[in-house]
DNA sequence: GTGAAAGCGCTAACAA
DNA sequence: TTGTTAGCGCTTTCAC
């Protein structure tokens, strides 16, 4: 594979100049630059990137690395990262840590050890990995959930306030006996998600019981689950309230083995919209995240902490819509 | 941040011996192992990857370009690809090509650049960007769609037998003027999709008219004014068979608004099986991709072609399997 | 079984 | 403006 050296003997001029011309520093003749410029081309040269960061002692990459890649709502946010990264020069890789702890921290190391310049983590629950990138400084900014043990930027959702305006609006469609799934114990939005829907009940006068509320995992077949044990009680909830859409799908599976009609029989809110959520008969009501925006909004800060990493952590919280379609209307 | 030889220095031994002993060589004595081990935990040494790589000319990492992260299909081979090679101690990098042949191009210079092991690609349409990791002898295998202009390893599914099989499906349930909506022209898997679809038209001696086609790209909205323009003509379809899920939520967004029943009014059978499609009322009829097999033999294919690339191009045709549900039957 | 030392390909400090 | 050269941190001969 083609060297600088092989470019500069080609270009006829030393391997310093052809690496100022490449990178684009100013202080190269015009002539000379284009003469580089064909040379390498010809060459098919491609500059050697281990050498490169070696010697730069960081590589232009910054790794994201999200809990779950079939998950629409950080897929989107890889979007609003790249886009903004891509602007600026820098490569994105994608790492899915799979709600694993050791697969994050696996990741993370690899991320330490390839000296990328920063790291976009939307942290697991257990997570003290992070710790490592704070120890070498190396920049990193949290998304969807803060870290539960270090001070960073963070980028998140007001899941409570969404919750507690899900559920209101549930409370004034007439619902009397409002369930909650959500997800993991530990996990901040799942717990936050809980604590909105508590929040709402309170507002409305009512008493919440642990009987209407199921923890599980992110899943389908988690909430599926969930679903099928509240709606088997002797006093069902006559609404629900869940965590994401992947959640969605399992409830509404339940709903539909069951032959319980949503909206009519038992009202629906979900977390996070999808593309299908107005195929469903009646329409999926969802509260909307503004995935893509936190993608962006979380690649800005990484760029400036990459810059200045010395500046205070920030928390910006983004808000999310809530959009009433026909699974919460009687 | 923590050198080799720092922890050389801590150990007493030299950073040969340190990097022998990190690195499992078994000609390193027993217990100057533990005293290294023990000397990198207490240091927290990570090793410089830029360095190991620059000096191995080699990264243990694998690239996969694909051409949409918000498509279930690819995120499924993702995670097919990591599992395998995780167990050999390969990272996975993932990368967004989405559909651009610039930023396919562009990522494809920073595998190169970063000299990883290989790559996996689901090529563009356009693709001669590849080319160059063949001429670099870099190992690579294509999924999904065969490249155009390139020998290589390649994993595919049947999508023409599987288009003709959804095709046969549809006429034998009785339908008379079958319409089908498929992805750009040039995209091998949405040519083949067309060609399945007439290979059954003619089996069962129908004509098959270019009014009822349409080509778009493989997104919602590009199926649904398809949709719209199909079902607007003089001799509308009576069934529609669909190239992707995504393209089945705008079929099905379009049938919604023009209140249109899937199944009793117009059969519908949609490539790629999605999560919802089971909830949409009726269900959707689908063809099954054998996602996560595809990465796993792609994976395995791309880890033999690292070993050994001398080896003859291979190509791996998978079956897709029809699942028949509500949406194509009156 | 272990150490000394060369060198991977690049960039940047310094010299001219 | 351009060239010379040191050195980033690691692995791997080669010598002992």
């Amino acid at each position: 594979m083609a060297r600088i050296s092989d470019v500069a003997a080609r270009a006829g001029v030393s391997t310093a100049t052809v690496s100022r011309a490449l990178n684009g520093k100013s202080t190269v003749d015009r002539e000379l630059v284009a003469r580089v410029q064909k040379a390498a081309d010809e060459l098919g040269y491609q500059p050697n990137g281990p050498a490169r960061n070696l010697r730069r002692q960081e590589a232009a990459v910054v790794a994201l690395i999200i809990s779950d890649v079939e998950n629409p709502f950080f897929t989107a946010i890889a979007r609003g990262v790249e886009d903004v990264a891509h602007e600026v020069g820098y490569s994105v890789v994608l790492c899915n840590s799979d709600e694993s702890a050791e697969k994050e921290n696996r990741y993370i190391d690899i991320a330490i050890q390839e000296r990328v310049a920063g790291v976009i983590l939307s942290p697991t629950a257990t997570t003290s990995s992070v710790g490592k990138l704070a120890d070498r400084g190396t920049a990193f900014v949290a998304v969807d959930r803060p870290l539960p043990s270090q001070e960073s930027d963070v980028v998140l959702v007001d899941t409570r306030l969404a919750a507690r305006q899900a559920t209101a609006h549930l409370v004034a469609q007439g619902y009397e006996r409002i369930g909650c799934i959500t997800g993991p114990v530990g996990v901040r939005t799942a717990d936050d998600w809980l604590a909105g829907y508590r929040d709402a009940l309170k507002s409305a006068k009512r008493r919440s019981t642990t009987k209407l509320v199921r923890r599980t995992e992110y899943k389908a077949t988690g909430a599926y689950r969930a679903a099928v044990e509240l709606l088997g009680q002797v006093e069902p909830p006559d609404a629900l309230l869940i965590a994401n859409s992947a959640m969605a799908v399992g409830v509404l599976r339940a709903l539909q083995e069951h032959g319980i009609r949503p909206g009519r029989d038992v009202g629906l809110v979900a977390f996070d919209d999808a593309p299908w959520a107005e195929l469903v008969d009646p329409p999926l009501s969802v509260v909307a995240q503004p995935a893509y925006e936190i993608g962006t909004v979380a690649a800005r800060l990484l760029l400036a902490r990459i810059t200045d990493n010395t500046r205070p952590p920030s928390t910006t919280t983004l808000g999310a819509r809530l959009i009433e379609r026909g699974s919460s209307r009687r």
